[in-house]
RNA sequence: GCGCCCGUAGCUCAACGGAUAGAGCAACGGCCUUCUAAGCCGUAGGUUGCAGGUUCGAGCCCUGCCGGGCGCGCCA
């Protein structure tokens, strides 16, 4: 259930019967202050103003009709014409044992997610974390709404470094005979061909011949880039199994997927006009990216020699995500820089009706992690971070940091806290920010377990678990009904409710820290709870002792389920 | 040169055109013989980069500056 759409529909319905134009909504929010009560609804003075008439009168006439007398026991008008929403607490208490975060609401669009797309010729970096962790999130609360999602890991498999490795395979074969050692450490690998290709004149002809005889279809070329492929997935999945990232061999989709429809892309936007060939390119002048100075920003699709680009296939697997997926919405979390780029396939595409016109193509940006110094992520020596290694720091962090702070427990359970933690820091420290801005990444920080923290989540979570071990009482079992006295108890329900609110603003702008910040304001209702309302201590009253044995196991599902959208794990322990 | 993004407390970050701009960290002061103190309660900290404008109402929208980042025809 969300309060706040099924206030606005109402109130907006209200406002509507007293002549307001279609147009004028409710725009009912949580209230800014406490003392505003639980909702507020600021339309009223926009339709003032388009109904020529006072504000507060307005408000006014709208209480004599909007009738919510079966969920709330307050509505009244402040300011100058807000109207103040005071929920019942009876009717918060029959609902919250009702709406938890368990209901699926039926949605029936289908949506293309876009994450990942790491390049397979290189092990997978810390640049690829963002868009990695940040997609599954969204991804994972799409298909929570009961939407049907489509993971697209739109992988670099394809390109002129290839005939490098492939060259550089050839003669470590020749050598050796033998490749899986190798190929073990994909960075070395493609450091070492790199090398190769820059000071060896042959080896540098023999990669640009390999090039050729891989896009004409060379069997021998191929198997071995299959080989390499093959390797270079293997390790993305064990990052992705690391990580807890939803993405599977059945969600690649890979560049090379699209080649045989490359030449019909730009003979299609021959045929309608599109191109014109510019100093031996083919390109699309579109006028929507004309410059002050009158020249247009061009939009290659092929380029001198016949080659194709990245617009190229991307165009080609919009057609595709279009026509033969059928979607509804795309969403591509791919890094800021690429705004342009998106900008123009996604009007080219349009222009060429090759997806169709109610479709929503979003490009989901985000900005850069960076270290401590406001610098871009890097090693000590300045070389690129392997995702992998970051994530074994996570764990090995936070191994340190549970033994410290429970040195009883076993050392498997240890790791194991640790792996949940660890990860789970790392995961929420990017998530909670908002994404269209560039972040610094700091261990201190995610890692102190104090503040907005997936430990501070954790911990919340597994407090509650061990009041259900001390009370004997199983959790799924409690039935008696929840009251609300205290204002730590009512706090706590009114936030329980709104969990689809926070869900709804994740997807609606791609935003997974909105689900962050809400699970963060619900442990914090929680904690409050917890210090102001003793539930197993002596002298509290059985129905009292149940209802909110009832609120804290609400609050445990929610925060599982929470963090679950994140991809982060939640422990009985810690 | 043109375009996009960003600029909010000492630091890291929120804020869905609405009322007195919120958290956390750091600082200071309280709270453990009692459900996990990885916690809770409190104090202090701001001309939202600057200047105009639109609006009943602007951190948010528009214009112009300043500062930072990133893009801009044959990499992805």
């Amino acid at each position: 259930m969300n309060i706040r759409q099924l206030l606005d529909d109402r109130i907006t319905a209200a406002l509507h019967t007293l002549g307001a134009p279609d147009t004028v909504t409710a725009i009912v929010k949580p209230s800014a202050r406490p003392e505003f009560g639980d909702y507020q609804a600021n339309g009223v003075m926009a339709a003032a103003k388009q109904l020529k008439t006072n504000p507060r009168e307005l408000a006014t006439r709208l209480l004599e009709v909007l009738d919510l007398s079966d969920l709330a026991d307050k509505l009244e008008v402040a300011g100058p014409g807000f109207i103040n929403i005071h929920l019942k607490n009876t009717w918060l208490s029959e609902t919250v044992g009702r709406a938890s975060a368990r209901q699926l609401t039926p949605n029936s669009q289908t949506i293309v997610v876009d994450y990942s797309g790491p390049n397979l010729a290189k092990e997978m970096h810390v640049g690829h974390l963002r868009s990695t962790i940040i997609g599954d999130a969204v991804a994972r609360v799409l298909e929570f709404q009961g939407h049907k999602v489509i993971r697209q890991n739109h992988v670099g498999d394809w390109g002129t470094q290839f005939g490098m490795l492939i060259a550089h395979m050839v003669s470590l074969k020749a050598h050796s005979g033998e490749l899986s050692m190798q190929l073990a450490d994909l960075e070395t690998f493609y450091r070492e061909a790199k090398k190769r290709f820059d000071d060896e004149p042959d080896f540098a002809d023999a990669a640009r011949d390999y090039v050729v005889k891989l896009q004409s279809g060379d069997a021998e070329c191929l198997g071995l880039w299959q080989q390499f492929i093959d390797t270079s997935l293997r390790h993305c999945e064990e990052v992705y199994a690391r990580l807890g990232v939803h993405l599977t061999r059945a969600d690649v989709m890979p560049e090379s997927a699209y080649n045989a429809d490359l030449a019909n892309i730009v003979s299609e936007l021959q045929e309608k006009g599109l191109l014109v060939e510019d100093q031996g390119a083919q390109c699309a002048f579109l006028d929507e990216f004309k410059n002050k100075d009158g020249s247009i920003t061009p939009i290659i699709v092929q380029k001198t020699g016949g080659g194709y680009l990245y617009a190229t296939t991307d165009l080609a697997a919009l057609r595709y995500r279009s026509g033969v997926l059928n979607i509804d919405r795309a969403l591509y979390f791919t890094d800021a820089r690429q705004a342009l780029h998106f900008q123009q396939v996604f009007l080219l595409a349009r222009k060429a009706g090759f997806v169709r016109e109610d479709i929503s193509l979003e490009h989901m940006p985000f900005g850069n992690m960076l270290g401590a110094d406001g610098k871009p992520f890097k090693t000590r020596s300045g070389g690129t971070v392997k995702l992998v290694d970051l994530l074994v720091e996570a764990e090995e962090r936070a191994f340190i940091l549970v033994t410290d702070k429970n040195p009883e427990l076993g050392e498997a359970e240890r790791h194991d806290i640790a792996r949940t933690v660890g990860i789970g820091a790392v995961k929420y420290a990017d998530l909670s920010k908002n994404r269209n801005s560039d972040y610094i990444f700091n261990w201190e920080t995610m890692l102190s377990f104090e503040g907005n923290t997936a430990p501070y989540l954790q911990y919340a979570y597994a407090r509650i678990k061990s009041i259900f071990r001390r009370s004997g009482v199983d959790a799924e079992a409690i039935s008696s009904p929840i009251s609300l006295q205290e204002s730590a108890e009512r706090t706590l329900a009114m936030k329980l409710l709104q969990f689809t609110e926070a869900t709804d603003s994740v997807v609606k702008e791609g935003l997974p820290n909105h689900l962050c910040t809400y699970l963060y304001e619900l442990a914090g209702n929680f904690m409050s709870f917890y210090e102001a309302c003793p539930i197993l201590k002596e002298g509290v009253a059985e129905e009292v002792r149940s209802s909110r044995l009832q609120l804290a196991n609400l609050t445990a599902q929610t925060l599982q389920t929470g963090l679950g959208l994140l991809g982060i794990g939640v422990l009985e322990r810690m």
